[in-house]
DNA sequence: GACCTGCTGCGGATTG
């Protein structure tokens, strides 16, 4: 056995350890506690305030929380004491409570994974005796205070922590505003504040998260970040080229053709060659490239007459298939490789891998981070990171898309701001009005019925959505009782509607998100297929379909039906379906990159000279002084904004009647106005006010997202999509610059 | 959104 830690090291903290927790500790052969376990132990022994526990890996963090939190419990006495831990993943609570079952079992604390796949009978246990440590998801606590009503007080009155892991996971989503709800409810169930705390990798922004968890007390939450030493990279990006078909006076046809698929070949033997008789991920950014590029790495395989070393791993293969995958990167005895979405980007325990290789830019640069998180694990070993980047042949016909290799600067930019240690800061400004929809349903269920100043107060002006005023919240419960989701007795109080009861008595009422819902396209009254349709739609848009341009006749948000019908002219965009929103912040880089004149350093040769060429391309077209270019009835605005911004560009262009504007990524395409009516209509975008807004939008569709919009009054449907998917300022600013490069404004 | 994440209680049959 390893000697106790010595004095010098455990003459703070780890001292008011429960004895039994310092013995365990002991008997894993740990030399001492680490910088962050070390520092959380006082706050969460005195649980007065919240803490957060930043941490690069996943061991260090878990233990810093549990190990004071179960010395509290521990001496708390037989018949009380109850610690919440709540997870993203179900896989993790299971890994979880492998890691604290022993441990447990020695203080004599008992513990329960609650989840969909835990049997009815342990959970019966803990309902009876509700003490210990209790691993949940959100939908479980959900379902168990719409399931247990009243008696959920006994259940959580005992609770002296509560803690979330994974807090980046939430913070910006509609789960993380029902995450944050449940966690005020458990608050109110016992009647007093409980301390909360947050664990996470390295967070970006740490008042931001400190803000998350403690809404309105975020100066009193006890910030941990651990000192952790910064990890070698070395990374490369590759280029590849796709040669133009031969009949170069044909517009580049959409799909696949020799070309690309020459282009995807070198890709796949390139993988082959640097991959084989190792352990590595390969993110190639869809479900369908997943399939494409394990098939033929297989298929390789099988020619060698070598065993498959390539796995596929996404969210719609089945549970034995990812599990498969997952036992293969873990054995150890044989090489094995991931083709991935980000299934594999967070939670489960796969290992160290050697190398991560991305297929194409990453959806975005914390998604890269984390991705690259997973390699170079191994002490001495780096973290590596191969980028693959496909760009077309230049013809006469290409696109600026093409000419500034967008795809490629793209991902140059994104491995830049890494390397400088940026990533995208969740946005927490969303209103995630439709979990309040679920919220006020869920607490009318659970106290079998509600007044309404109490659910505002409990919700809102307590609770995790304020920022409405009750003149807002009396029009959602008004939208409510329209569509018989409640309904209001005599006495005023508000009840489950015939349509309210429905919903809540369905399993799936518990989980805040929707599952994937697909739009019909419909022509001359043919239905032609169905599409997920990602941004706002409105009459006169064109959009790609099949391949081919078409033209918006009408929209029915209910049915959730597009009428269209073709529309010649001009030309298909690269893209079939939308993509990952790109950040301001990731433009703005992209513009630097083609500005500049250092060379990159991480560059294989082939991508240097495409590097080389954009920025012959960007200098030719004068970009660095020019934001609005004009070809015919085209005009193109470069305006290095994020998509969120270029979204919002587009549709107040639209409201103040500009006739056509697509957001295309690296421009915002103007089709149909004049170039005078434009710069006029840049202009009032410019001098907007925040009240002009209402009205500009008031033609734009389909903004519900969230699994409850469609039951919000039109106006706060509206709020909730623009405070978490348009930016005003950003496209306000965008505008202005549009217009002084131009000489004007 | 490109990609993810999650889910109760009960009746009936079977087994100890």
């Amino acid at each position: 056995m390893n000697s106790p830690p010595s004095k010098s090291e455990a003459s703070s903290g780890f001292e008011l350890l429960d004895p039994r927790i310092q013995r365990w500790v002991w008997e894993k052969g740990w030399t001492g506690l680490r910088d962050a376990q070390e520092r959380a132990i006082r706050p969460i022994l005195a649980a007065e305030c919240d803490v957060i526990i930043a941490a690069a890996t996943a061991a260090g963090k878990t233990e810093a929380a549990f190990l004071p939190a179960l010395t509290v419990i521990a001496n708390a006495g037989e018949e009380s004491g109850l610690v919440i831990y709540i997870s993203p993943l179900k896989a993790l609570i299971n890994d979880q409570f492998g890691r604290l079952d022993q441990l447990c079992d020695a203080l004599e604390v008992p513990v329960i994974p609650w989840h969909g796949d835990v049997s009815a009978s342990r959970k019966q246990k803990f309902l009876k005796t509700p003490r210990g440590v209790l691993l949940i998801t959100p939908e479980s606590l959900e379902a168990l205070f719409v399931r247990r009503g009243s008696g959920v007080a006994r259940l959580f009155v005992e609770t002296t922590h509560l803690i979330v892991d994974e807090l980046h996971a939430f913070i910006g989503s509609d789960r993380g505003k029902q995450m944050q709800s449940l966690l005020h409810r458990i608050e109110v169930a016992a009647e007093r504040r409980i301390p909360r705390i947050g664990l996470s990798a390295t967070l970006g922004d740490m008042r931001l998260a400190a803000e998350y968890l403690r809404p309105n007390g975020a100066d009193s939450v006890d910030v941990i970040v651990s000192d952790s030493k910064s990890q070698e990279f070395q990374i490369q990006v590759r280029g590849y080229v796709v040669a133009a078909p031969p009949n170069n006076a044909q517009p580049k046809a959409a799909g696949d053709n020799e070309g690309e698929l020459a282009a995807q070949s070198s890709v796949v033997g390139h993988l082959y060659k640097t991959l084989c008789g190792t352990n590595n991920l390969v993110f190639p950014n869809t479900r369908s490239n997943v399939e494409f590029y394990t098939d033929a790495l297989r298929r390789r395989c099988e020619a060698d007459g070598r065993p498959a070393e390539f796995w596929p791993h996404h969210g719609s293969l089945s549970r034995e298939l990812r599990e498969d995958t997952e036992n293969a990167l873990k054995d150890g005895s044989r090489p094995a490789t991931a083709i991935c979405t980000n299934t594999l980007e967070l939670g489960i325990d796969i290992g160290a891998v050697k190398s991560i290789a991305q297929i194409g830019p990453g959806p975005s640069v914390a998604s890269l981070r984390q991705r690259l998180g997973r390699s170079g694990r191994r002490p001495g070993e780096p973290a590596i990171l191969r980028s693959y980047a496909i760009e077309h042949e230049l013809t006469q016909h290409s696109d600026y898309s093409d000419r500034l290799r967008e795809g490629m600067v793209q991902s140059v930019a994104m491995i830049q701001l890494l390397l400088r240690g940026w990533f995208e800061p969740p946005n927490s400004a969303g209103l995630h009005l439709s979990t309040l929809v679920q919220q006020v349903l869920s607490v009318i269920a659970e106290r079998g019925g509600a007044m309404a100043p109490a659910l505002f107060h409990g919700l809102v002006t307590e609770g995790a959505f304020a920022g409405l005023s009750q003149a807002e919240f009396a029009a959602l419960l008004r939208s409510l009782a329209k569509l018989d989701l409640i309904s209001q007795d005599s006495t005023g109080l508000l009840l489950l509607g015939q349509k309210g009861e429905h919903f809540v008595a369905s399993y799936d009422f518990y989980a805040a998100f929707a599952s994937d819902d697909e739009w019909q396209i419909v022509c001359d009254g043919r239905v032609m297929g169905s599409l997920p349709i990602s941004s706002p739609i409105t009459v006169g848009m064109r959009i790609i379909f099949g391949g081919r341009r078409w033209l918006v006749v009408s929209v029915d948000d209910e049915a959730q039906v597009v009428s269209v019908r073709s529309d010649p002219g001009g030309r298909p965009p690269r893209f079939d379906s939308g993509r990952p929103s790109v950040h301001d912040m990731v433009r703005k880089e992209m513009r630097a990159v083609l500005g500049g004149t250092a060379p990159v350093t991480f560059l294989d040769s082939i991508a240097s000279r495409l590097l080389v060429e954009a920025r012959e391309q960007y200098q030719m077209l004068h970009l660095d002084q020019r934001q609005i270019i004009q070809t015919g009835a085209l005009t193109n605005l470069f305006t290095w904004s994020g998509d969120a911004e270029n979204d919002t560009l587009v549709l107040l262009l639209k409201g103040l009647g500009v006739a056509q504007a697509d957001n295309e990524g690296v421009t915002v395409c103007v089709t149909g106005s004049e170039l005078n009516r434009i710069l006029d209509a840049l202009l009032d975008i410019s001098q907007l006010d925040n009240s002009d807004l209402e009205d500009l939008l008031k033609d734009a569709h389909n903004m519900t997202r969230g699994k409850w919009d469609w039951a919000l009054p039109e106006t706060l449907l509206k709020k909730s999509f623009v405070s978490s998917h348009l930016s005003f300022i950003g496209a306000r600013s965008a505008a202005g610059e549009c217009l002084r490069s131009f000489g004007h404004g």
